[in-house]
DNA sequence: GTCTATAAACCGATAGAC
DNA sequence: GTCTATCGGTTTATAGAC
């Protein structure tokens, strides 16, 4: 066989290049705002021809976000005890940033690929196996802030910038980079990653579910 | 004298009855996908009349958003203590719930009100703050998983959910509230508010920033 | 696989009557 | 303060040539 004609990550693939650049937009513009014409001539073709690779836009967001939520949906049905999901969604936060940060900032876009209903589940069956057993109200709102602790933690760390592409102006860029990096905090290259980035993420978490004791 | 023109709560009045209804919308579907129609359907107005009150539709969402955020610099120009800076955040957040929700999920809408670069710097002069003095990048992260953890937490609790108008058939929001409602988790109405709510948020923040001693 | 050209729908916003 | 009518622009998506 030549070519497995789906999920290949072919660099050099058309249909990458497409979900490459469209990613990059719609966490930059939001879903809605980002329209195919501007996805079209950054790729230097015509808006027609993304439909030869794509049905229709939803199908194009949907080819990218579909990756993280199917990989969530898995992990958690493994049925983990929390920390060992814990661990895991650190490590699913770092292969899918880019979608993660799509989809946690512009709810619009998760609606859009019909995401909601799925994430909502998702949301549940985490913050419940966080809570423990027999838990509490407060024990969930512990659940919740432990998960948001790790999620809002690793997006400072790890957040994607606007790419500076030097082969375009990129114009419409130029604020929000200037705003984020010159921001008086450190760039996210000065964090630390990997394994120390889980640990140091991983003990905030834990912390917070044992907020309550 | 006999109404102060702005910012006035007259629950009667068309302005104030206009932004209650977009936030809503807002909230629901995200800025973007919310059309000027749909805001004045639910009014029983036209399009038309919606202009006499907002110059435009950027007007009405920032007329929506500037309580919050005026409100959160406000309290950052204070330069309280972490401690102090966190409770006033949870009473930030029980006072602007929804306009909370909005932009904390709908980062379009926060382009769309031209205040990307107040809340970065907000979210920025926040960390700082609770990353304490002469921080580690570790620090930093710590703060913001604090920030994340009070944030989510809180969302969780006291989320809105889609009004269930009688008056209406509200045809497109039966899906998200049968989704979140009957989710397996405790309904908002359940969770502890008021100063207890405040307690375990201001817990589990805590117990973050002190993980990384 | 990419192009030109265009259809069809919707949007924000304005003009002017009442 | 609300209406009807409409303008100008943009969008997603399709048809058909190459």
């Amino acid at each position: 066989m030549r070519r497995n004609s789906q999920s290949e990550h072919d660099p050099g693939g058309t249909k990458e290049r497409i979900q490459h650049v469209a990613l990059e937009l719609f966490v930059l513009h939001g879903y809605e705002k980002t329209s195919l014409r501007e996805i079209s001539d950054r790729l230097g073709i015509t808006k027609a021809a993304l439909y030869y690779h794509y049905a229709s836009k939803q199908e194009l967001l949907k080819s990218v976000t579909q990756p993280l939520i199917d990989e969530f949906e898995l992990l958690v049905a493994g049925d983990p005890d929390p920390e060992t999901l814990l661990r895991s969604y650190v490590d699913l936060l770092h292969r899918h940033q880019a979608v993660f940060q799509l989809v946690a900032n512009d709810h619009a876009s998760l609606a859009a690929a019909e995401l909601v209903e799925r994430s909502v589940k998702l949301r549940r069956d985490v913050v419940r196996r966080l809570a423990g057993p027999e838990p509490q109200p407060a024990d969930y709102i512990r659940a919740a802030a432990a998960f948001g602790a790790i999620s809002q933690g690793f997006m400072l760390a790890r957040r994607v910038e606007p790419a500076a592409d030097p082969a375009l102006p990129d114009v419409e860029a130029t604020a929000e980079k200037a705003a984020e990096t010159a921001a008086g905090l450190p760039a996210p290259a000065d964090y630390p990653e990997g394994a120390e980035l889980t640990r140091i993420l991983m003990d905030t978490a834990l912390a917070v579910l044992r907020s309550g004791s």
